[in-house]
RNA sequence: GGCGAGAUAGCUCAGUUGGCUAGAGCACGCGGUUCAUACCCGCGGUGUCGAGGGUUCGAAUCCCCCUCUCGCUACCA
């Protein structure tokens, strides 16, 4: 029988550096379903890759003084060599950079445009000279370039604009006839509620500003939007052909069953993705997964801190397998998981130290000590046996129902409960106790028998998930691991079968201070390495005050500057704009006048702690409304290089109003 | 500000359409056991189920209101 396509793929990482532990997990988790789905019989196609266009990457290669494709290189084999070292099975590593990806790119843009789905049009936005950048009117930081903060213009460039309205409620009858689409289902309403059911806007999908794309072929002022580049990664790597040539193995997988995301990339997978298909005429994946992120537990990863956690490190120290365990069992599956040196030590003691190593060490020891090694079913059975193995047989429809729904965490849950159901059924069965009584060895041998068998039909469960642990195992019981269609049935081990002679332990339990150790060396490397990006010295503990440059202003005379009028203000009142999530307004007292002022403070200082401070105003600037309310001044601030804020305060006391020249 | 989700044991969370003394895992304490990696097994909670009000014979579960937390809020990959 023909097996059924099962085409699953993850987003595909961008280039723009080493990825750390959070970005590796969904590679994790894809290759645990892709795994899976190839033990229950599917034919499986496992896509992954890398995006590696866009200005911030033809930044950072600025930055680093090398080309964007030899700065791309880097980084996807960087990307590569974790997704290696972590022992995932793709079948695909997609670049975008890849001549075949590219070219298809620019036979879908054209297609597209001759069709009329994408039209010349004319980007509107808020414009910041010096940056070259456009903003949308919700990036701007209290009316200003979120970058640098500089006042913004309107301004036009033309652009190549895709008509998203026409498809919305094509997607809109899509997403309400295919509940499943859309998983977690609180994210499907978040797309409804906040683009689809409001109206969906065009979407501008070409830029002119950066070189660092692929190329409109017809227009070569432009490069194409990333997201078009990047989603369409899904269907070129597997032949697509906008000319209708695509190949027998697109023909057999598309549609794909699984888009595994991260929850930050949903609208583009739920929305653009969709639509951009159905102008192509191909149909829709079956399912978007957006899942939540897996967090440094101790907050923010920095490498000046030092605590950035990377795949390969962990996995050098724990081993690979434990490294998956960890990632697979502490993400649930709507809410952000977390990490850290010590939370590893305690799921690993716990869970694969104690639980499953322990269980199969004493089960050959015991096999060993009582049986030189021979594992023999003598069928002398207890009631007590039937649970035990309803346990083991049951197992793999209970993890399966898990997987179906994407439950991964939960599915391995359902494993380990298998292992404990093992511990307690020699506590319950005390072989040591059979032992001393030479008629009872038969019953002894059984249960030996039966403890063995439990723990391959759990390997067996295992392997995807930790596929190195669970063939370890089965070398230690000297039998291969079972397919899933036979783990129904309990007393498949050979009978008779003779274990291992010298069982060694599958994971060591571990100190946290050594732990901790590992922790500290790594931390010390990567405060190094960040120094030295940074040009600075390594021994340099605390920062050092050196002083931040800024872009120089144009010279202006004595008269420009007379124009500005600075006087000292009082704060009598102030409140959080409920509008916004970044602005407090102020009533400030200047001599016998009362201003209000709106001010971009809010992250810096609370209503409470503004209220008695005499502050440097800037009084004459012209009203303007911000948020709605009304602001009649200025309150002038000092802003560091991260945007920290300060507000100017006279250095001894002076009246509300005095004038600041 | 708009839309949505949530607030349950020290921690992370389950609690179906309202119904028996509100549960699980981890951590902690005690007991058992010794085959095993000081491991495993068992036992142990008087929790204002965020606050207040209401509906009901009965509410963690439904309604109202308040407080707090979190997610999304369009052309950044």
């Amino acid at each position: 029988m023909e097996k059924k396509p099962y085409y699953i793929t993850t987003a595909i990482a961008y280039t723009s550096g080493k990825p750390h532990i959070g970005n590796s997990y969904e590679i994790v988790l894809a290759d645990s379903i892709a795994r899976f789905k190839r033990k229950e019989g599917y034919d499986v196609f496992f896509q992954t890759g890398t995006d590696e266009h866009g200005q911030k990457i033809e930044l950072k290669a600025a930055e680093a003084g090398v080309s964007p494709k030899e700065f791309v290189d880097k980084v996807a084999g960087e990307i590569k060599a974790v997704c290696d070292c972590l022992n995932v099975s793709y079948d695909k590593f997609i670049r975008t950079t890849d001549p075949y990806h590219e070219k298809q790119i620019q036979k879908i843009f054209k297609r597209l445009y001759d069709q009329g789905d994408i039209y010349k049009g004319a980007y509107e936005g808020m414009y910041c000279t010096p940056c070259e950048s456009f903003w949308t009117e919700s990036q701007l930081k209290d009316g200003k370039c979120p970058d640098c903060g500089r006042e913004v213009k309107p301004a036009k460039e033309e652009a190549y604009f895709f008509r998203m309205s026409k498809y919305a409620d094509r997607l809109i009858e899509y997403i309400n006839t295919h509940p499943e689409f859309i998983q977690p289902v609180s994210r499907k309403n978040e797309m409804m509620n906040n683009f689809l059911l409001p109206g969906l806007q065009d979407l501008c999908v070409s830029r002119t500003s950066f070189k660092w794309g692929i190329p409109v072929d017809f227009d070569d002022k432009h490069v194409v939007y990333v997201w078009l580049d990047a989603l369409s990664n899904y269907i070129t790597g597997i032949g697509y052909d906008a000319d209708g040539n695509s190949s027998e193995q697109y023909k057999k997988y598309w549609p794909a069953d699984l888009h595994l995301i991260g929850k930050d990339i949903v609208r583009f997978h739920t929305i653009y993705w969709p639509i951009f298909l159905m102008a192509l005429g191909e149909p829709l994946p079956k399912q978007v997964f957006g899942h939540p992120w897996l967090l440094a537990g101790d907050g923010k990863m920095s490498k000046s801190l030092g605590n950035v956690l990377y795949a390969d490190d962990l996995a050098a120290f724990f081993g690979v397998d434990a490294v998956r365990y960890f990632m697979i069992h502490e993400m649930p599956f709507e809410n952000d998981g977390s990490i850290s040196w010590s939370l590893m030590t305690e799921r690993i003691n716990t869970d694969l130290a104690n639980v499953l190593g322990n269980l199969v060490n004493r089960t050959i020891s015991m096999s060993n000590k009582y049986f030189g090694g021979i594992v023999e079913n003598k069928n002398v059975t207890e009631p007590v046996d039937d649970e035990l193995k309803a346990v083991a047989t049951q197992c793999y429809g209970k993890v399966k129902a898990k997987m179906d729904e994407l439950r991964v965490a939960d599915a391995i849950t359902e494993i380990f409960n298998l292992f404990k159901r093992c511990n307690k059924y020699i506590d319950e069965t005390a072989p040591w106790v059979l032992a001393k009584d030479e008629a009872k060895k038969d019953r002894l041998a059984t249960v030996l028998y039966n403890l063995t068998e439990g723990i391959i039909i759990g390997a067996s469960l295992l392997e995807p998930y930790l596929p190195e642990t669970a063939e370890r195992i089965a070398a230690q019981l000297n039998t291969s691991l079972r397919e899933f269609d036979t783990l129904g049935e309990f007393g498949l081990y050979p009978n008779a079968n003779k274990v291992t002679d010298t069982p060694t332990p599958l994971f060591a339990r571990l100190d946290i201070k050594d732990v901790m150790a590992e922790a500290e060396r790594i931390a010390a490397i990567q405060k190094a390495d960040a120094a030295r990006e940074e040009g600075g010295s390594a021994e340099e503990e605390k920062p050092k005050d050196d002083g931040i440059d800024i872009e120089p202003k144009a010279t202006i005379t004595y008269d420009d500057f007379a124009k500005l009028q600075f006087q000292v203000g009082e704060i009598l009142a102030c409140e959080e704009v409920k509008k916004s999530r970044k602005l407090l307004c102020s009533q400030v007292k200047v001599g016998s006048k009362v201003l209000q002022i709106v001010s971009g403070i809010k992250s810096q200082y609370s209503p409470e702690e503004m209220v008695g401070k005499k502050v440097m105003v800037l009084t004459n600037l012209a009203p303007a409304t911000l948020a709605g309310i009304e602001s009649q001044g200025m309150l002038i601030c000092a802003e560091d290089a991260e945007g920290a804020l300060a507000l100017m305060i006279p250095e001894n006391p002076m009246p509300s109003g005095a004038e600041i020249c």
